[in-house]
RNA sequence: GCCGAAGUAGCUCAGCUGGUAGAGCAGCUGAUUCGUAAUCAGCAGGUCACGGGUUCGAGUCCCGUCUUCGGCUCCA
């Protein structure tokens, strides 16, 4: 949370890279101040990779203007300014934001009107302090490098709307971003490593080598998989289909939609209300209902009228009556008619046949359109479990039957806000690789390691080095809000969790108040190849909604008890798991992932080569490599070209010499000629890379290997 | 959802202050038979995102909608 306050412990840790850009935000705070003197400003920390600072300023800032600010911002590092720290009293300070004077360059007209807000949120006790640079002057708690110079190079980079404290009631600032750095080599770095990343985005990539497309008619976040990105789909369900088999996992399939009833039951409707597909109703009555509510709503008009012409006039009642007519008609007659007659039916007698006829006619409706019942209301499901505990209670279970993991690849549906949506990262449909565990509280500690261990095992199969897992824990302040109220059982698991950790000497980090709403969770976050960060995957204990669902299994003492759930999915989806991928290995698939495995090359179209290249290309067919021939009348250059450019992994090129000597000549993307081989050797090198899922892309081995 | 920007051929992009919509690649047809990153020629390809408006005339100006992008907020 950017505009949460730091604590001062936080702050004296920051370390120099965040010292120098929480300055180089003062620096461009003066810069802006110098080109608009009405700025108002914010806050201006350092963040991941830069920083930024929110201003309010009726001029709209664009990339046009990053030149002039650089270059006022310029003057300021050569100034060499010392930043100079000055510790005020709470009325001093308050009496500067009065006057306009923080996050100024001298007294202006309008008070400091944010930071005036900024220092009525210190909390009592802590040291207020500015500091100064030049002639501008800011509400800071620091720290910040010696002096402006010692910023050695910097660039905005863009700009953004961001509310003040992230609060979409407070006010809409401007928000310019900006990196910095020691010096202008880093700086030249960190941007050459943007490029790099802009050449590996998934959605450029997913584009030119056709694994998937987005469509208007289909609708935002709905992808759509090209045969090359189901390839890669195809490959990672099998990977997750041998893998779960093995650690005793049964698979599942339910349907994509379910009754509201369901949801009600699983306590995500109202919460997530909001982030599903709005309902479908299902009215298989719809006209009849539609013709009995008219004639009720005629009945009820004549009771009215008969209120209205004869009792009212009359005016007559007394409780007799009644007591008298609700026994006769019911409560719900009572209330209509108490409703229909705006409450003088209270002071009106009971009686007469016109009346009776009326209500009678009333009641027959009511019972009618009760015997109807109410429309089903159905909803795509955004998550699996609560199918999967139905799954659960759809058989009598026993304490012999735990742990019972029910595996699917299900399809979900979340209605992500539309400025949400992102490439395959945030889609609105999603395939995720799920399971579920019902296991006693004993046998938690184990699964919940197994679950661990797999997810190592996929890093390693994926070659990535550098994970955690954020394991979010309750707020004991909103049990029963945001967090399901057990105070006991979030402490019991959440301790659980802990220990499970600690001893697999797994790479964590806790974070506070954020687990799900049933139970604590672990988010797995990893890096790939170039250091960008992805949240893939998350795993999540649940010791709430088997209870709402009343799931139960019978104990070796034969009683009933509810077991625990743990919700897991290593490769969380597909979209953002292959996202990850394309990004990871910048397009250049390892074999085994390839959507295009092989393409054999023949150096001209003559008949005998064409048949020997059709051959080789049955040949590995046969063993479900995913081959494809090129028996166009290009040039081999043009050829080898269109296979490089949509990076398939292995091009087989064939010409006379290799007709003859039963050979292949083996080319591998991102290594090129490797040479002819004979064409049994390398059909068998091909189908072991395969086989063993070899972790490496085109800078793999096994090329390499069979070239020796 | 909110703020800002963008949308021209399958792809990458040009099209100036309003005056008949263009290129390269990809595609198709033909020629080329070439040993490791692009052989040549011809053809075809468009409701300039969509819908309104201003104008004699709109890809170009204005309004609305959709989608995408950069952020904010959100993420069971």
């Amino acid at each position: 949370m950017p505009d949460e306050r730091k604590t001062p412990d936080e702050r004296a840790g920051m370390t120099d890279l965040e010292r120098l850009r929480h300055s180089a935000a003062h620096v461009l705070a003066t810069a802006i101040l110098r080109l608009w003197p009405e700025a108002q400003l914010a806050a201006g920390p350092p963040v991941e990779n830069g920083f930024y600072y929110d201003v309010e300023l009726p001029h709209h800032i664009s990339p046009d203007d990053f030149g002039k600010i650089e270059a006022e911002m310029k003057r300021e590092t050569k100034a060499n300014h010392p930043f100079e720290r000055v510790e005020v009293s709470r009325d001093e300070a308050l009496d500067m934001a009065n006057r306009g004077l923080l996050g100024a360059l001298g007294a202006r007209s309008a008070p400091s009107k944010f930071k005036l807000d900024i220092i009525e949120n210190i909390p009592e006790g802590e040291k207020i302090t500015l500091y100064r640079n030049g002639e501008f002057t800011d509400l800071c708690a620091g720290p910040h490098v010696m002096r402006t110079g010692n910023i050695g190079a910097f660039r905005l980079t863009n700009i953004a709307s961001a509310y003040y404290k992230g609060d979409e009631k407070n006010p809409q600032l401007q928000r310019i971003y900006g990196t910095a750095f020691k010096n202008k080599t880093q700086l030249d770095e960190y941007f050459a490593m943007l490029e790099e990343a802009k050449k590996r985005d998934h959605r450029k990539l997913g584009k030119e080598l056709q694994l998937f497309a987005f469509d208007d008619d289909v609708g935002p976040g709905l992808p759509l998989w090209l045969p090359r990105g189901a390839a890669i789909i195809e490959e990672l369900e099998k990977l997750a289909k041998e893998t779960e088999f093995a650690a005793g996992y049964q698979r599942v399939r339910t349907p994509h939609i379910a009754r509201e009833q369901l949801y009600k039951t699983s306590g995500h409707i109202p919460l997530y209300k909001e982030s599903m597909f709005p309902p479908m109703t299902v009215d298989e009555h719809e006209i009849e209902r539609a013709e009995w509510e008219k004639s009720k709503a005629g009945a009820e008009f004549g009771i009215t009228r008969f209120i209205e012409d004869r009792l009212v006039a009359e005016g007559k009642s007394s409780d007799a009556d009644q007591a008298a007519f609700k026994k006769r008609w019911g409560e719900e007659a009572w209330e209509q008619f108490i409703i229909n007659t705006g409450g003088d039916a209270l002071d009106a007698g009971i009686g007469g046949e016109e009346l009776k006829r009326s209500l009678a006619n009333y009641k027959e409706r009511v019972n009618h359109l009760r015997r109807l019942g109410l429309p089903d209301v159905y909803y795509l499901k955004a998550m699996n479990c609560p199918h999967h505990h139905k799954l659960f209670g759809a058989v009598p279970r026993s304490y012999r039957d735990l742990p019972l993991r029910l595996a699917e690849y299900g399809c979900n549906y979340r209605y992500e806000q539309s400025g949400e949506l992102f490439g395959l990262m945030r889609v609105r449909s999603l395939q995720m690789n799920d399971a579920h565990i019902y296991c006693t509280e004993e046998q938690f500690e184990e699964e919940f390691r197994a679950v661990n261990e797999m997810y190592l095992k996929y890093f390693k199969i994926f070659g990535i080095d550098k994970y955690i897992m954020r394991f979010s824990t309750h707020d004991p302040a909103k049990l029963g809000q945001k967090f399901v109220d057990n105070s006991e059982l979030w402490l019991k698991t959440e301790e659980m969790v802990r220990g499970v950790l600690q001893r697999s000497g797994i790479n964590y980090i806790e974070v506070p108040n954020e687990a799900a709403f049933y139970g604590p969770k672990i988010d797995v976050q990893v890096w790939s190849a170039i250091g960008r960060e992805f949240t893939i995957a998350t795993n999540q204990v649940d010791f709430a909604v088997p209870a709402r669902f009343g799931l139960v299994y019978k104990t070796r003492e034969n009683t009933e008890a509810t077991p625990l759930c743990i919700h897991r999915a290593p490769l969380g989806t597909h979209e953002r798991f292959i996202g990850f991928l394309i990004e990871h290995y910048a397009g250049n698939f390892p074999l085994w992932l390839a959507p295009e495995q092989v393409r054999i090359l023949p150096i001209g179209d003559e008949a005998p080569l064409l048949e020997y290249a059709r051959s080789i290309e049955n040949e590995l067919r046969a063993h479900e490599v995913r081959a494809e021939l090129d028996a166009g009348s290009d040039h081999i250059k043009s050829k080898i070209a269109s296979a490089e450019q949509m990076k398939v992994h292995t091009m087989l090129v064939l010409g006379k010499r290799d007709l003859e000597a039963n050979a292949v000549s083996l080319r591998v993307h991102g290594q090129g000629n490797l040479g002819a081989k004979p064409r049994a050797q390398v059909v068998a090198g091909i189908l072991a890379a395969i086989k063993e899922r070899r972790p490496l892309a085109t800078h793999g081995s096994w090329g390499r290997e069979l070239a020796r």
